[in-house]
This record gives C-alpha cells, sequence and structure tokens, in this order.
DNA sequence: AACATATATATGATATTTCGCATGTTAATC
DNA sequence: GATTAACATGCGAAATATCATATATATGTT
C-alpha cells in the first residue's frame, strides 16, 4: 500500500487497498464514527506504537480519504469532504456492521477521552 | 492475500484485502453483476492468463466470498449465499459506481459471450 | 533560546503478495 | 484408454507492503 507515487488517484481499487489493513481499516472506521480524531487518541485507541499510526494515516491522506487539520500541537483527521457518495455509503455500512470487530479499539477510545490527551 | 490457512474466517479485514487487487476486484464485481460466471468468461473478460485468474479464483474461495460449481467442463463461480447482508449491500453499491473501472472489462465479457465460449 | 510534546518521515530489515511457468486433475470425446 | 479442453495448484523469483528504530519538524512553554 505504502506506494510513494506523486499523483495518487483514487479509485475504487486505491480505496479498497485502504482498507486492506488492519491499522487503516480500524482508523477510518472510527474516523468515520466520531466525524473526527487526533492522532493521539488514535494510538490509544488501537494500542499501536505513534510511527505506526501516523504512517498508516498518511497513506489514507495520500489516497485522498482523510484530511489532516493542525490544531495547536495536536493533528486531527477527518474523511475528505469531497469523496464520492458511493464511498460514504460503503464506510457507513461497514462501521454499522462490524461491531465486534470495532469493539476492543471503541473502548479504548472512550477511556482515552476521559484521561484527556489533547487539551 | 494467498494465506493458505486452514479455517480461513470471514472477518472485515479478510473481506476487504480480497477487494485489494485489481483482478480480484474486478472479477468479484463482474460476478456479482452477471450472477455466475465461468473461468474461462473471465479470462477473456479480464484479458488474463488461466493460471492468474484462477488462483485469485481460489483466494476469494477460501474466504468464503465465491461458491464454485462444476457443470460438465466448466466450473461456474457464484456468490455464496451466506455472505452477511453488508457485504452483499457493499458489493451493490461498488458495482454500481464504478462503471469506468469496469467499462473494458464489460465489454470483453459481452464480446465473450457472443463467440460461444462455453457450450 | 532551550525544552518538551505531538506528529511525521527516512531507512534498512522482514514479511507478505503476486507472478510466470510447469505440472496436476477432472471430465468429455474419440 | 488415449487425447483434449477447462481448470487448479506447486514452486521459486520478483515485487510490494509492513515494521521497528532513529531522527526530523512543528508548536507551545518556560
Amino acid at each position: 500500500m505504502t506506494t510513494h507515487m506523486p499523483l495518487p488517484l483514487f479509485t475504487p481499487l486505491s480505496f479498497y487497498k485502504c482498507l486492506s489493513d488492519d491499522t487503516r481499516l480500524k482508523a477510518l472506521l472510527l474516523i468515520y464514527l466520531e466525524k473526527e480524531l487526533c492522532v493521539c487518541d488514535l494510538i490509544t485507541a488501537l494500542e499501536l506504537s505513534q510511527p505506526k499510526v501516523s504512517r498508516h494515516l498518511a497513506d489514507l491522506r495520500r489516497c485522498q480519504i482523510l484530511c489532516d487539520e493542525r490544531r495547536g500541537k495536536w493533528v486531527y483527521y477527518s474523511l475528505n469532504p469531497k469523496l464520492p457518495h458511493w464511498v460514504m455509503s460503503v464506510l457507513e455500512t461497514t462501521a454499522h456492521n462490524t461491531e465486534s470487530y470495532l469493539n476492543d479499539c471503541i473502548t479504548n477510545l472512550n477511556i482515552a477521552k476521559q484521561n484527556e490527551c489533547c487539551e
């Protein structure tokens, strides 16, 4: 997936390649459910190292699925609002039907949000 | 993707790994649109070698997305009727919104069906 | 300006996928 | 029962993806 091409066009194939890794799939679904998340929340939710999370988020950014926005020390990731409708539909369907797959990381995310990370 | 495991559980991740290859994605969408296709039709539609098509179909079979059925000399592939609804929904959404991605292989498929291949 | 925190990226090692080619299997036909 | 057609699979090589570790950058704080 980590193809460092200059012009990463969005295609059905590039979209599904993004979903073909555990870290990316979970991060993307969590961001879909939460509207936006900062990197530190994702690190806690996914129980993974910072560089690993960061690299996969960069992949999702490169193929134009996610947007990033820095606010102070934190970088927030959210869905690219220009995504085709069918892509949003696929994400919605998936997010709402994979509860057991997302269970643990949602639990971790809620704990993370109590123990203030950002701010 | 070609993990030769004995018990290939169906998970969101394994599903999306199946869609992360050009050959598998196109084959799967064509089978969705046509209900069933034999291997020789897919070889023509995708303009690929027989072993390549066959191996990717085997992957899709192993992760329980496709079923195969031999009828005479030909083997027909179709969607596993036991697939979760959300998976069918994702396939439907994708198949109906990726026309330009599927354009060429649908053209090839129609030509193939005229020049009788099976039967 | 020095420092701490949050995040990104470069690099080389490792693991996983994909591929082409050769060969195996199954079923129909002669 | 030999042959052919359709399909499947084994295997090593090549391409890709992933990872951990180290380092770089950006922001806010003192």
